[in-house]
DNA sequence: ACTTGTGAAGCATTTCACAGCC
DNA sequence: GGCTGTGAAATGCTTCACAAGT
């Protein structure tokens, strides 16, 4: 029995996240145990790989009964670290960048705080963008100081990426989100995710296509792994 | 040597993007020829699975030469169907609609797209997004018998994605890239793939947090895998 | 009767390492 | 000497299946 916290595989973590958005939604609907069979008919994920996720940060459940709603919300909660204001700045104030601020704006009851919009373009410095004025990106770090942001998020031109991402690693930034199309790389202990709109449409045109030429009768498409 | 297309596997597949672009950008540059080894520098993808990767689809590399890089790029943009025209329309003409349909806009020589954009708000359903009028989405099936897009990308709210799916599905779509965050599934011969904003940034969460509380001195992050 | 937690088995992907070719 | 393509080994993740708990 892993007490608790271990290192946990990152396909693990990553489904954690949608166990979360599950188990928030039967709080909601009131419902106060919940197995992980049923989990799996709301998922797609098979109740093995429930409970063995699970079972990496510890025993949440009870034979018989399955698991208290409220309770393994809460515990997830904490895992994730999501029980604490999460401050993040968004660095590019273009198309992009734009709706990320007020894709977090809407919802309240986030943990997650857009603090700061930033932009290397004197066009842009200084107008609002919602609630926030956009900032020069070359006073990040100093900025940041108040801030006091742990997430970045990075919606630039792919040419300039690496050079953001260097600037908010400076600034004591770390976790970064990058949505550039651009390889990024970031010194150890600093995480990084890319989130990659180009890329993904170019791999759904590939399985589109294979599903088209497809001798027999249609076959299921990968799914994606629910990623 | 399984000549040209057979089964390959999903994380071959989502690596395609990056050597297209890889190899792009070497083109750009003008340069000739390139070694795995010298993709690996660039990528922070190993040799050995560049090769293999490429291996699924063909035999194009040279002992001791390396790979030809126009050749490659060809070949590739082959598999991955990007060779011709991919339309696409956009269900949700709110912040992150109107940003994707601005996204895609900017490049000419994307193989992308956008053709139609629909809400079901009468309030915004007439009304210019960039060069598209956003339509009734109601009326999506019957229109893209027209605009014969193959793909959709469903940018609404959580509990509207599965009905928009469908109506997608029902309108001959064959690939959904869905941003909201709710869990789709989608028929047979349909893929599906998901953009899910509010969980990278809890996954990020998570790493962050096991950084912090490493005991010995820094530790790479798990890099998303350069996903 | 139902459900969890988990070793063990099964499967998929990555890495190794080298024969063969330039 | 340098590099590809690929079986084989290693690794990592998922699924199975069941003892134990309610």
């Amino acid at each position: 029995m892993p007490i608790a916290s271990g290192r946990a595989p990152e396909p693990t973590v990553s489904r954690l996240s949608l166990y979360l958005r599950c188990l928030r939604q039967l709080a909601r609907e009131g419902v106060k145990t919940v197995s992980s069979a049923q989990m799996e008919a709301r998922l797609g994920i098979t109740s093995a790989q429930i409970r063995k996720d699970l079972s990496h940060f510890g025993e949440f459940g009870r034979p018989g009964i399955g698991y208290d709603v409220q309770h393994l919300l809460g515990r997830l909660t904490e895992v994730m670290h999501l029980d604490r204001e999460q401050r993040a700045v968004i660095v590019g104030a273009g198309n992009l960048g734009a709706a990320l601020v007020g894709y977090w704006g809407g919802f309240a009851d986030s943990p997650f705080r857009i603090v700061g919009i930033f932009d290397n373009n004197f066009g842009k410095i200084g107008r609002m963008l919602w609630n926030l004025e956009i900032q020069d990106v070359r006073r990040l770090p100093e900025i940041n100081r108040q801030l006091r942001a742990s997430i970045g998020l990075v919606a630039v031109p792919g040419p300039g990426a690496q050079e953001v991402a260097d600037t908010l690693v400076e600034s004591a930034i770390r976790a970064i989100l990058n949505f550039a199309p651009a390889v990024v790389t970031v010194p150890p202990g600093v995480a990084l995710r890319n989130v990659d709109l180009t890329r993904e449409l170019e791999i759904l045109s590939y399985w589109a296509k294979q599903i088209d030429s497809l001798p027999g009768p249609a076959e299921p498409a990968p799914a994606a792994n629910q990623r």
